[in-house]
DNA sequence: CCATTTAATTCAATACTTAAAATAACAGTC
DNA sequence: GACTGTTATTTTAAGTATTGAATTAAATGG
């Protein structure tokens, strides 16, 4: 007789999915609380695990002392298991990086990419030869990878054609995942950085499962990932989440995507340096030649109290402000993170003066509730992000996802 | 042996109201495209299906003309089954509205509210006197109500006291719903009144299921209903979707919920209204008694091609493309709905208006493929969506959802 | 060493879905 | 009008799930 395909073994599989997640988690656990965290029988617990003991996802790691009675045998992931590999890959540089089961940094590279070689061509040979030398280099030999996953400056969609209006590369139609396919066995996943990166701040960042969270890529650009109920928010089209281009100021001023007074053009650098420049031409601050030598500067001046440099943060921090009030306003979030390269540094500052904006800005309940922090993550946390793709795969059992089939990739900007 | 509860019986339960609601929005079926629609066999529809039926929920209503082969018997609901009632609660009047199953309208009752009698105790009295009356000229007799839905201008948390903030009444903690269970047995839920008739919209509104649909309900205030997924967005304490009080002129008028540029200080019926005494203080649209009078006076003297009324309408269509364009850069929806005694009236000129601007607002994209409308339910939309609240526990079976233990009432600016 | 306690496994009972077989209900044809 | 072909529905039996209860395992403490 053929094998059922039913619903009664959809509940097996699924069961045996939610309880690796919880595992995942909270671990380490022992059969007895996993079947209280789970609300399976100890029974359940018993029957379904031997499928994760059996194939290596899960050890048995130690007894636990107990007063009277059998002790408890611990259950852990097993981290060697196998490896995610994220990768981020920015308008100025590739970041490759090799994460253990538990999402613990075990290699990582860092490629540059120069104006000549962004042609698909050359970033999709980029890509193959870094994932190549992370592997030659790393604890765990390619079949261990369990998939790759990849962060993008845009929106990736589900179906084919997408116009594209990046500053730096002139990409049309690239499907990116078409092209690595080609060189790369392991499963891969394409999606937007930003949105990577909200998954690694929900189950990374602090407080594992915040489920109501909104992460805030604060750069050249404005990248969003609001997390709501656990999921990422997609929209219709996987475009949900730029928030980067809506208007805070319908009068003010004008954005590359063709709006007016886009968060972008206060938040992003360009738009804080352009603020600094209308306070003062002259700043000694503006004298650094790239972005991030200018945000620096403002940073290291307001740190030594620089009056100029205050006056940027605060006029930035009443945009930011007033952003996040309508995001809050929007989403009523638990948590708000700030991350990304002009997030990190100038975060603790924003940290500082944003309360009074928010309690003006946002309805006084939501805005209340509302947690507003930086990354801990650091620098590798769209890479981070971008293996979390896999991760959701692994922890759901879902290996059909539609982000496997699609791999077009549109960069907006953002 | 006391009876098991376990998942292999809610898996039956679940599928059971996956039945009925496939049911619900694609009746008549017969068993063999029940089947096909939810991926259950032919077998197990017959199975699941006598609960339906041998309650009375659903109906075998007669065969279907075969060209060889037995014929189909089509399953239908028994909209006489039971009737669900939707309260508007509004800041001038309540509504009543009594409806059979699937929704339709079968008696419908007006109150209005004067300053004298806003006080909880008045309200109550009013409800639940509304509420005896539209049954005792109903078809339907009181214990064949499934249950009675309202929805109120402010927001509805899952627990405790909250801080009230209305225009007209001084409500402070009330629990509206303690005070009407004292009165009536029927299943009560509150909520937003904008986010019930956002079911209303997603279920009623025209293609049925569209699930990534936001709905704006434009009068007074503005309200607003976010469905992704299928799902109403709550966010972590059913504040979420204040989109009225977003900011889009940050140097704009001051709002009286403390912010500036809030959209609702354009788009409302006071917005709008100050926007025409800005362009024309001596106009003769202004002459009309009420928010009513004028924003009516605006559409005739818009539709007889007036100079005046078409600026206004022209400047507002401006805040609120702007507006519907960082919904459309947040959500990436499917629809927006324009809803609400003002959307309904001045929907149609805007419809002509926005095209122009949300391509100059939203990002290419998403901005292509959403899809905005004046909503085809009409006045009784909050209602309906009221008695879409009770709706939706009918069809998912859960009457335990958190909102029946609730049912303290906060109002806030909207 | 034994009583006690707690953890994990085994077992038997119960429940659910479904493929296949049986039955039902038609149209059309000889 | 019986028979055939066809499609719909129900019945049956098989396969698989979860779980309470019973059993076994592994500790502590006197």
């Amino acid at each position: 007789m053929p094998p059922q395909i039913s619903s009664t073994q959809k509940l097996r599989y699924f069961n045996q999915y939610r309880i690796l997640k919880t595992l995942y988690f909270n671990e380490p656990l022992s059969r007895q609380e996993l079947s209280r965290e789970t609300n399976l029988s100890v029974a359940t617990i018993t029957n379904l695990i031997t499928t994760w003991l059996d194939r290596g996802v899960i050890l048995e790691s130690g007894t636990v002392q107990s007063k009277g009675g059998r002790p408890r045998v611990m259950l852990t992931l097993n981290r060697a298991y196998g490896a995610f590999v994220g990768i981020d890959l920015g308008e100025t540089h590739i970041r490759f990086e090799l994460f253990d089961l538990k999402m613990n940094s075990q290699q990582s590279i860092m490629v540059w990419l120069t104006n000549g070689d962004t042609q698909p061509t050359d970033v999709v040979a980029k890509i193959v030869a870094g994932y190549r030398e992370l592997l030659q280099t790393a604890v765990f030999p390619e079949e261990k990878v369990i998939g790759i996953g990849i962060g993008v400056p845009g929106v990736v969609e589900r179906e084919g054609g997408i116009s594209i209006f990046a500053p730096n590369w002139g990409w049309h139609n690239v499907s990116l995942l078409t092209k690595l396919k080609e060189a790369i066995s392991a499963p891969i996943i394409i999606d937007n950085g930003a949105k990577a990166m909200g998954l690694a701040e929900m189950w990374f960042g602090g407080k594992p499962n915040n489920e109501h969270l909104i992460a805030l890529l604060l750069g050249t650009g404005v990248g969003t990932a609001i997390i709501s109920e656990g999921e990422i928010q997609r929209g219709v089209t996987n475009s949900a989440g730029e928030f980067g281009h809506t208007t805070l100021d319908i009068n003010g001023r004008s954005c590359r995507c063709g709006g007016q007074g886009c968060i972008e053009t206060y938040v992003g650098a360009p738009g804080i340096i352009q603020t600094l420049q209308t306070i003062n031409p002259e700043s000694p601050l503006l004298h650094g030649t790239s972005q991030l030598d200018i945000i620096a500067a403002i940073a290291t001046a307001a740190e030594e109290k620089d009056e100029t440099a205050r006056i940027v943060l605060q006029q930035t921090a009443n945009y930011l402000g007033a952003g996040i009030a309508n995001l809050i306003n929007l989403y009523n979030p638990q948590t708000i993170v700030l991350s990304g390269w002009l997030g990190n540094q100038l975060g603790p500052f924003f940290l500082e003066l944003l309360p009074p904006l928010i309690e003006k800005y946002a309805l006084p309940q939501p805005g209340a509730i509302t947690h507003i922090k930086v990354s801990s993550l650091g620098d590798n946390s769209i890479a981070m992000g971008a293996a979390s793709l896999i991760l959701e795969d692994f922890l759901h059992g879902t290996r059909t996802s539609w982000r496997l089939s699609s791999g077009v990739v549109s960069l907006i900007p953002q």
